[in-house]
DNA sequence: TTTTTACTTTAAAATCGTTCTAAACTACTT
DNA sequence: AAGTAGTTTAGAACGATTTTAAAGTAAAAA
């Protein structure tokens, strides 16, 4: 499926800016990346994007599933262009991110869910420090 | 122990206002906020403290450990009273948080930590949806 | 106890990430 | 082709947090 089609899957127009997002995005790479580093990329890659836009293409393509927000304490937004559900080690220093696939943690006991909710699901985070 | 020696005991003067706020964080009763939460019951609490103080202790309480701070996508930085490794609930609608203290979980399988790091904390977050 | 020193608080300004505004533009429908 | 709804944009606005620099306070030294 190329890029106008995963577009159309969703329901948003291809509009030029979004094509030129999803070709740095959607081309299989999984990555975590901000606003910021985003517009970096775009810049250097021969096209320009104001910022709004970059941000409202990326609440888009966020709300439509086609890339995730991590949960951050830092400052600034940082997207994932892994949907699956996986996990991540933290390097609580520089703030990277690796992934850790689903496979590779098996969560054995499950607390109880609260009353009228459902599980729509689980994030494991793994801090890491430098070892000394 | 005492406010002043839990304070003391983490190199940190107990100056006014870091009392007030230990009055308030460290009575055992652990408890998710922000800066506004925390200045608005200092304030209904009879005394008053300049917003860049409050964000000044809170960094100290958390570089000190006597509080934590969650990993957390909405704007507003969230600090924890419970210092305890342990786990969290989202409703992802409203943001509410909700412990899940560490037995209740139990990861069984956990990947190989990446070379020159050792493993900081676990933290696992399950997102919550309303039933439908 | 007084003096000295380093640390802390504060209001106000600054900064930074993000969202809003409103006008121009573009994709899709008829 | 014309109409309509959705999109992009620069720039303004916003909200959270940090910085500034001056006044205040706690601890250490004398
Ligand atoms: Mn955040
Ligand atoms: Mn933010
Ligand atoms: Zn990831
Ligand atoms: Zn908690």
């Amino acid at each position: 499926m190329n890029n106008k089609e995963k577009l159309r899957n969703v329901g948003l127009r291809p509009t030029k800016q979004r094509m030129i997002i999803a070709k740095i995005l959607l081309n299989g790479v999984n990555r975590h990346f901000t606003a910021e580093n985003l517009q970096n990329e775009i810049n250097s890659s021969g096209n320009s994007m104001s910022i709004a836009t970059i941000y409202n293409c990326l609440k888009k393509f966020r709300n439509c599933g086609l890339i995730k927000q991590v949960e951050s304490s830092k400052e600034t937004a940082i997207f994932d262009t892994n949907i699956n559900q996986h996990h991540h080690f933290l390097d609580e220093e520089t703030g990277e991110l690796i992934d850790i696939e689903n496979e590779e943690i098996n969560l054995f006991k499950l607390p109880e869910i609260p009353k009228g909710y459902v599980n729509s699901g689980v994030e494991v985070l793994i801090k890491l420090r430098r070892q000394i």
